[in-house]
DNA sequence: CGCCGAGTTGAACTGAATCAAGAAACGTGG
DNA sequence: CCACGTTTCTTGATTCAGTTCAACTCGGCG
């Protein structure tokens, strides 16, 4: 737990009591590999601390998912768009490794957010952080090409190539497997 | 400064104290179409609440404009990845219109957080809406054919293509103009 | 050894980019 | 109110990158 008193004390002083608030309102959870965080049409109830291991964010579309983020350790994972107005989402989350989670629910996360000092200054400082993070990852969506997109993935998570197989790679960078391995021919040829 | 009232009375109660704190710390700026709210390179040091009028985000790549995203009336307006952090945008913010905003500088927004009663609270679920509206838009980013944010874009903004020429939202549709001009044609055979 | 999932490679196809030339709309001044 | 020039939009021909469909390779594993 004490990862996640590291991440929070970031953003507001962490002492003896925040650790006693924070200790009561999150629960650990283990996920085994291919376990689901969240899945389509069901209403994102928690967010997460991942401890260790590695989750993907996707989506199905014609039969065929769409990986768009991939979340790793010391990340706060969840779908906002589902957390926060609390309707269902269009999006699943899932496990591609056995993964550690601390969670905490939408009704204790706002009982966090009055009970402690600076709770609601916590909430906004986290949010703002976590906002300014996905705009700064979608901004290779806008720009960059898939060739681009690749090199930056791999900048961003080295040993995503390890850990997992590579067609979550390609969906990531937005291109079919093919096309990713033609990609891959093209940069190794320099 | 009825409509900003309003739009933080969505979040958090607005009394008299509250109207009192908010008009000491926003100040009225006008625009003149064309004019810039927020340059590349400089840092993001306001946040805006536009009153009327319409505003484009784009940024400069090789020598091109692309312009991401349109905001108008009643609508918060900042480059969040630029004024959170406070550091250098890689964005621009420009009038298209002759526009009014109220607006608060960090600082102020700051003060305003800690001097009013639920400023935090209002600060953060502030930013949890937009960073929803935002990721609702990307959204279609991701899964869309051109065509289809197209057909979006005008269903969330049906008034755009009376208010600014064709070019801003062949780029914000993420092609060039001959092309949206060719996704025009099609479209209009059914 | 044969199966199976993952990755690579080939050929034909598709939609947007590019280059380029007109057509239409707009505004400004005569 | 019209004429002219600029800006915006359309259209055509070509190119290019990713998709699709399909075959084939490789490595692990029963």
């Amino acid at each position: 737990m004490e990862a996640l008193f590291n991440s929070i004390a970031y953003f507001i002083p962490v002492g003896e009591a925040e650790k006693e608030i924070i200790s009561t309102f999150f629960t650990e959870k283990q996920l085994k590999k291919g376990e689901p965080f969240l899945e389509e049409g069901k209403v994102c109830r928690h967010v997460g601390f991942i401890v260790k291991g590695l989750m993907r964010y996707y989506l199905t579309q014609d039969g065929e998912e769409k990986t768009f983020y991939f979340a790793k350790e010391n990340e706060f994972v969840s779908n906002y768009e589902s957390f926060v107005p609390q309707v269902p989402s269009l999006k699943s989350i899932e496990a591609l490794e056995d993964t550690t989670v601390y969670v905490i629910s939408y009704d204790n996360l706002n009982r966090l957010y009055s009970t402690m000092a600076n709770g609601e200054r916590m909430g906004r400082l986290i949010i703002e952080r976590v906002f300014v993070e996905a705009l700064q990852n979608l901004n290779s969506f806008y720009s960059d090409t898939p060739e681009q997109r690749y090199e930056k993935l791999l900048l961003a998570h080295p040993d995503l190539q390890q850990r997992i197989p590579q067609y979550y790679i390609a969906s990531c960078v937005g291109v079919k497997p093919q096309s990713l391995s033609r990609i891959r021919k093209r940069l190794s040829l320099h």
